[in-house]
DNA sequence: CGGCTCCTTGAGGTTAATCAATCCTGGTGG
DNA sequence: CCACCAGGATTGATTAACCTCAAGGAGCCG
């Protein structure tokens, strides 16, 4: 129902339900396919999308052809909120698996801010958060490989709770699209780390061997 | 005075007298001299600043000890805006000039924005443009350099409100800096560019010769 | 045991930084 | 009026990072 799907986004966490039902009648429900095409960067902006079931990714694509992925969508999570400040998409979106969303078309959402000056507040602040999220995002594809990498293996490992082992989800070529490269230099860059003393790998398990050398790498 | 150096900010205009007295209350005064340091990328963020006189410039720092310049403060501009969201400076600060700038401190700032919702609303939107622009600035620098420089021409004409001419008051080294490379490498691209009769230079003065090149070169 | 997908390894090319040398050009003092 | 000097601007040669293309493995499922 729609009401209950708007309700466990963490951006409109809070809103009362006269809120959530004035929401309700602007969003139009979306059935995906895996592997489609939500929107692409440069696009005219016209719409977010609250992410309900399912998973998708948002990426950067480069003008060589390759991809960075900036996120991956958590259901419940909304993508492309940007619209609101911007007249193009700054990111590509794209599904993972089959999907299901909400459409918010951002003249209505803008409408409705006017009208809730309350929700205009709430989203505003929490979109600026995520710009600056964005931004360190974007600003960690200047580093290089290596550092990308390490800053990757580090913030794994407290994710699961180690502070020298972690385990990989995702596939190798998933992970290097995640850091902005191509599967052969991750492959390359991996192999230098292991000789380097600095990790171990066991298929898709990691130990660091030497967290001091790795968070120096990180920082630059 | 300090309610006059206020209302000139973009950021603040069309806030009543009484905002503007309350804001210049907690408005420290700042003199300093040429090339000084204002803040450093990755300091802790405890104010932003309004340029009331000199000239200041916003720059990333690389691991290389290279930098780039993100942007040119103008007098009326506030910059460290984004204090009121992280709590680092995700930019360093420098002026170009002796200068005369207001210090606020962020957590005055946010009090005030507390007691005047509309400050505050005004200030959010404002902000979050400004991130999405200097969103913007970061990705460029994942082009080449070709790409950044043909934009920057673009936009200098466009500026100066000539499709096909324009002139550049700063040194080429100061607009390697802008573009995020040294200045060897300008030099050699402005070149290439010339040789394939993209533009014509004089000096200091660039007429573009064959627009629609330009503008691909731009894309990507 | 193919055939598949993912991963790795090697060779080569492109971009752009660095280092070093040279060339202007405008300002100064003789 | 001219020689000289300093900073900026150019040019050449070298180097580093990392992508591309191409060719092997390694595991896995029918």
């Amino acid at each position: 129902m729609t009401v209950d799907d708007l309700r466990r986004a963490p951006l409109l966490a809070g809103l009362t339900d006269e809120q959530l039902d004035a929401l309700a009648a602007i969003a139009q429900p979306v059935l995906l396919p895996g592997a489609a095409t939500i929107f692409r960067q440069g696009d005219p902006a016209e719409a977010f999308y609250l992410l309900a079931e399912g998973s998708v990714k948002v990426f950067k694509a480069f003008r060589d052809g390759r991809t960075a992925t900036i996120r991956h969508v958590r259901t419940g999570e909304t993508f492309g909120e940007s619209v609101l400040f911007n007249d193009s998409y700054p990111a590509g979106a794209q599904t993972m698996e089959e999907s299901r969303l909400y459409r918010l078309r951002s003249d209505d959402f803008r409408r409705l801010m006017l009208a809730e000056p309350e929700l205009g507040l709430r989203i505003i602040a929490a979109m600026a958060h995520l710009l600056v999220m964005l931004n360190q995002r974007v600003e960690e594809l200047l580093l290089p490989v290596p550092a990308r990498l390490a800053r990757f293996l580090l913030d794994l490992c407290s994710e699961q709770g180690s502070s020298t082992q972690c385990h990989l989800a995702i596939a190798k070529q998933e992970l290097a699209a995640r850091l902005g490269t191509v599967p052969e230099t991750l492959s390359r860059t991996l192999n230098r780390f292991v000789r380097g003393g600095l990790i171990a790998v066991d298929g898709n398990t990691f130990e660091v061997l030497n967290r001091p050398a790795l968070e120096r790498l990180a920082q630059q």
